[in-house]
DNA sequence: CACAATAAGTTTCGATACGCAACCTATGTT
DNA sequence: AACATAGGTTGCGTATCGAAACTTATTGTG
């Protein structure tokens, strides 16, 4: 995991805090109003151990805060910060594309709905400033201001083809 | 991983599938354009015998089709599949996350713009169907037709409380 | 056409990470 | 004071991962 061209993308820099089996169940249940060690555990049914280590590398990666109450106890709370916040969307589309794809005969088990109107929650996709909804063949990839020489290489190869689109080869299904 | 409510869960089920450590970077290198084994094996660094396993449980999950190019032979083009495309917003919001909280001084290295404008991809975040841009606050999580007792009764405790909200806590940071 | 090189894997084996269970210790509770 | 609970840590067996070697089919070259 130690490419260049990883450590410069954003997606795997992001996937190294947050990438594995349990950290985005976590994250779940911290959105779902869990907070205390025990509620995760019993909740998901994960080893103390490595819940331990993954609360401690979110709190390290300032995505969650360490509360403790009691002062100098060992009890403590566990909240999202701003940053974990932001990851919300994140769940939220793995969420509804696993309702979607992977829902059984009985169909998905929860929704998210619109609290003020009720609405099912419309599939989370990237949209313009003017709110239009984008494709993937209507977006670019370009090199940032922090891109390395192999990065921008590899960009310029990429913006040859039409990334992100459909392909042109049709559907066997 | 065998707990039935997360059995129940569609985040869980997702992250069943593309939740590990390589499977998502899979899909990067996807959208970014690579359909051959050894593309992706040169732009990730990772080992054949892991790669080789990804690329057969994503086509076990029908998330993308594996194309043998002169018949009979052992190459293969990999493309995604209308359920793989559907995973794009769950990358590209990753990838903004990225840049916006893990850029280091010189600046993210990848933007995605809009190509018709020309103007950076605002982030990806939940709305309405009036296209209204929506908190956590404002959604609420709900038992679908899929769900059993116990998740039931989760979602009810859950929504005596107020989830995916800013904590009421004053912020340490 | 022979030969080398490349693509796409599979196999083997040592290192790493994970899960379970037992243990520890500081708060709350009765 | 006695007990239960929360929040961990430690040790150990097992499963997964990664590097390198091996295999087989396809492609390119003299």
């Amino acid at each position: 995991m130690a490419n260049t061209l990883n450590a410069q993308c954003s997606v795997s820099r992001t996937l190294d805090l947050i990438g594995d089996q349990w950290t985005m169940l976590v994250l779940r249940e911290l959105f779902w109003g869990a907070h205390r060690f025990e509620e995760f555990r019993a909740n998901l049914g994960i080893a103390r151990n490595i819940l331990s280590d993954r609360l401690r590398k979110l709190t390290e990666a300032q995505i969650i805060e360490r509360h403790a109450t009691s002062a100098g106890g060992r009890r403590a709370e566990y909240h999202l910060s701003r940053r974990g916040r932001e990851l919300l969307p994140v769940i939220l589309r793995l969420l509804q594309w696993g309702d979607r794809w992977l829902a059984d005969e009985c169909g998905p088990p929860v929704e998210i709905r619109v609290r003020a109107s009720g609405e099912l929650l419309p599939p989370i996709r990237p949209r313009g400033a003017d709110g239009q909804a984008l494709r993937g063949s209507e977006l670019v990839l370009q090199p940032g201001p922090g891109a390395n020489d192999e990065m921008r290489a590899r960009l310029a190869a990429i913006r040859q083809q039409a990334p992100m689109a459909a392909p042109a080869l049709q559907s066997r299904k």
